[in-house]
DNA sequence: ATCCAGGCAGATG
DNA sequence: CATCTGCATGGA
C-alpha cells in the first residue's frame, strides 16, 4: 500500500466522480473518497491543496486518473469560450479518467434512460452477485462472469430491459472489444460499438470518451440537449454535430464541464 | 399521479 | 435519411 500525492487545482475529487463519467465510488467522508475500477481500488482525500491517493496499485492509478495531462491548458481554453466560462470555473477540477474499456461499455449500456444513482446501485449489485469477492469489496465481474448471469437474473437486480442488451452483448462483445484494441479509426471504432445490442450515438460516445480516450468526442445526453438547445440546433444530433466541431479536439472535456454544472446547477438553484 | 433519468431497438415515413 | 413509439425501474 503506497500514498501518493497531486495538487487538487486542477483534481477536484468531488467534480471529478460526480460527473457521471465513472459509477463505482463512494463517500466515506468529507473530501473523501473510495474509487474501484475492475478488481482495483484507491482511496482519496483532498487535504491542503493537495489530492493524497492511497492503492496497492499506484502505477494503475496515476494512469486512470490522467495526473500527466495538462489541464491547466484545457481549461485556459475553454474558459476563452463565453458560454463555458461559468461552467469551466464551475468544474475546472474535473478530469476524464483513463477507464477500463470494458467495464466502460457495460456501464454505459445499463445507463441508458436511467439516473446516475440507479445505475451506481444496478452496477454494486453486478459486483456483488457475479463479480470476485477481494478483501472486502468486490471486483467488476469479468466478461466470463457476466456470460453466465441470465436474463432473468439481471432483471432480478433491477436492469429492467436492459437485461436482454447485456446478455446479449456479453456474448458478441469478445470479439468487439480486440477489435477495437487495433489501431483503428474513430469511424471504424463507433461501428464496431454501435454493432453491439444496446450500444446507439449516445452510449457509444461516452464509450469513445471514457473508455477510448476519444477526447473530442461529444455525448448528448438529456442534460447536454438541455443546455445546448437553440431554435436550429433542435435535436441531439445536431447539438453533438455544432459543438464538437466548435471545441474542437477537447470536446468532450467541455462537454463534461457543462454536464457537471447543468447538474449541479439544477440541484442548488443557481449560483456554484 | 405524471414526469424524468448520461437512450435504444424496431417500425414506419 | 429522419422521425415516432414502447419500454423497466424508482425517485421526485
Amino acid at each position: 500500500m503506497t500514498t501518493f500525492t497531486y495538487p487538487s487545482e486542477y483534481f477536484d475529487i468531488e467534480a471529478t466522480l460526480t460527473c457521471g463519467q465513472l459509477f463505482r465510488y463512494e463517500k466515506i467522508a468529507e473530501k473523501e473518497y473510495v474509487v474501484y475500477s475492475m478488481d482495483k481500488r484507491c482511496r482519496l482525500r483532498e487535504d491542503n491543496g493537495a489530492v493524497l491517493l492511497t492503492t496497492e496499485d499506484e502505477e494503475y492509478f496515476r494512469n486512470y486518473f490522467d495526473l500527466a495531462f495538462p489541464y491547466d491548458e484545457i481549461v485556459k481554453r475553454y474558459v476563452a469560450f463565453p458560454e463555458l466560462e461559468k461552467a469551466v470555473k464551475h468544474g475546472k477540477g474535473i478530469r476524464i479518467l483513463r477507464q477500463s474499456l470494458y467495464e466502460t461499455v457495460i456501464s454505459f449500456i445499463i445507463s441508458a434512460n436511467n439516473n446516475i444513482k440507479r445505475i451506481q446501485g444496478i452496477i454494486n449489485r453486478l459486483c456483488v452477485k457475479y463479480g470476485t469477492k477481494m478483501d472486502d469489496y468486490y471486483a467488476f465481474p469479468t466478461i466470463k462472469q457476466l456470460q453466465a448471469a441470465t436474463v432473468e437474473e439481471l432483471k432480478a437486480l433491477g436492469l429492467g430491459y436492459r437485461a436482454q442488451y447485456i446478455y446479449e452483448t456479453t456474448k458478441t462483445l469478445e470479439a468487439a472489444l480486440s477489435e477495437l484494441q487495433e489501431n483503428i479509426d474513430e469511424e471504424k471504432e463507433r461501428k464496431i460499438l454501435l454493432s453491439q445490442k444496446g450500444i446507439g450515438p449516445k452510449v457509444a460516445d461516452c464509450i469513445m470518451l471514457f473508455g477510448l480516450r476519444r477526447l473530442n468526442a461529444y455525448p448528448v445526453d438529456t442534460w447536454i440537449f438541455k443546455a445546448n438547445q437553440t431554435a436550429e440546433l433542435n435535436t441531439p444530433q445536431k447539438v453533438r454535430e455544432y459543438y464538437s466541431r466548435r471545441y474542437g479536439e477537447y470536446a468532450g472535456i467541455a462537454q463534461q464541464y457543462i454536464f457537471h454544472y447543468a447538474r449541479n446547477a439544477s440541484k442548488n438553484g443557481g449560483e456554484e
